[in-house]
DNA sequence: CACATCTGATTGACGTGTCAATCATGTACC
DNA sequence: GGTACATGATTGACACGTCAATCAGATGTG
């Protein structure tokens, strides 16, 4: 009788590898959603809102052409165009029109927005400490730190 | 000159760590996002589409009630309801009224949406190996696990 | 039985995300 | 200068998710 056993990297997962896929991913959306949660009891702020608020903060000017914007925030541009419109409504950025090219737009940091983020950063940053960091050891953050790098690696890979 | 510094677990994470938890967020994120392409491009369905009907797939007659649907794929009952409207637009699942409960829904599995998932079913499982599993070493893998373990310890601690 | 209340499920409003189409301005080349 | 194309950004249509309100049928208590 041969060992005629197929690659096992053709194969389905087994059910513990499931399993902690599983695990892995439905804690990711766990952690999230409760990050989220807490960010907009504490603050009426999405998970969006904050980014965009947070790379104007960080912007010259607190100010940032929208493509720029999106490249900080990584949405598309139809994304951030939609998102931007909202958090206009609610005062939070402002649209100007570029004056070096016509065609772009200049979205600013208005300052009730400036405040929104400031009141908002110290709650949330204290949450991930308290639901992310503080959960592990320091050896288990740098195992995360490996997992992260060969997960990115292998969704980088050509294949 | 007396040690006062704060306690570490009041404060906000530091640079390292706040690099370490965006690697990790944006990681699971990417990959759910690769995976749920996939399934798009290979099967027309969503990821939560494909949750349903794996629900479905295993229960008995393929059938559920609305609630325990619910349950199953852990999902509030108004997301439930929403979904399984497009759902039965597209005859994947189908609603009858419930004989014990006249107030109560069962969720039926169509033909059309067993044979769905079962075309979808196997390209997904082997994408999940593809993207996650064989990125990482065994030992890898048994990290995941003692890693979500903590993190869902420490999201469902009373806290 | 009558009434209040609980429960299973749906609905509507609205914020969010993706994709394809569109619009307007800038740029290159003849 | 005029045509073609590239680029910055917005829009519309639609899927998805949450919250609060609603509705109808079940259940308990006098």
């Amino acid at each position: 009788m041969t060992n005629s056993t197929p690659p096992r990297s053709r194969q389905s997962p087994t059910a513990d590898e499931l399993r902690i896929w599983r695990g892995f991913i439905e804690t990711a959306q766990a952690l999230n959603a409760r990050l989220s949660s807490r960010l907009h009891e504490e603050s009426a702020l999405s998970p969006g809102d904050y980014a965009v608020l947070l790379a104007l903060s960080e912007a010259d000017g607190r100010r940032l052409r929208s493509s720029e914007l999106a490249d900080a925030v990584g949405w598309e541009r139809s994304r951030l165009s939609h998102h931007i419109r909202r958090m206009e409504g609610r005062d939070l950025i402002r649209r100007d029109d570029c004056a070096v090219d016509y065609r772009g737009a200049e979205v600013v940091l208005t300052d009730h927005g400036a405040q929104a983020f400031r009141s908002a950063s110290v709650p949330h940053l204290r949450a991930v400490r308290e639901l992310f960091v503080d959960a592990l050891t320091p050896e288990q953050l740098d195992q995360v730190e490996q997992l992260t790098r060969a997960l990115q690696a292998r969704l980088h890979s050509p294949t």
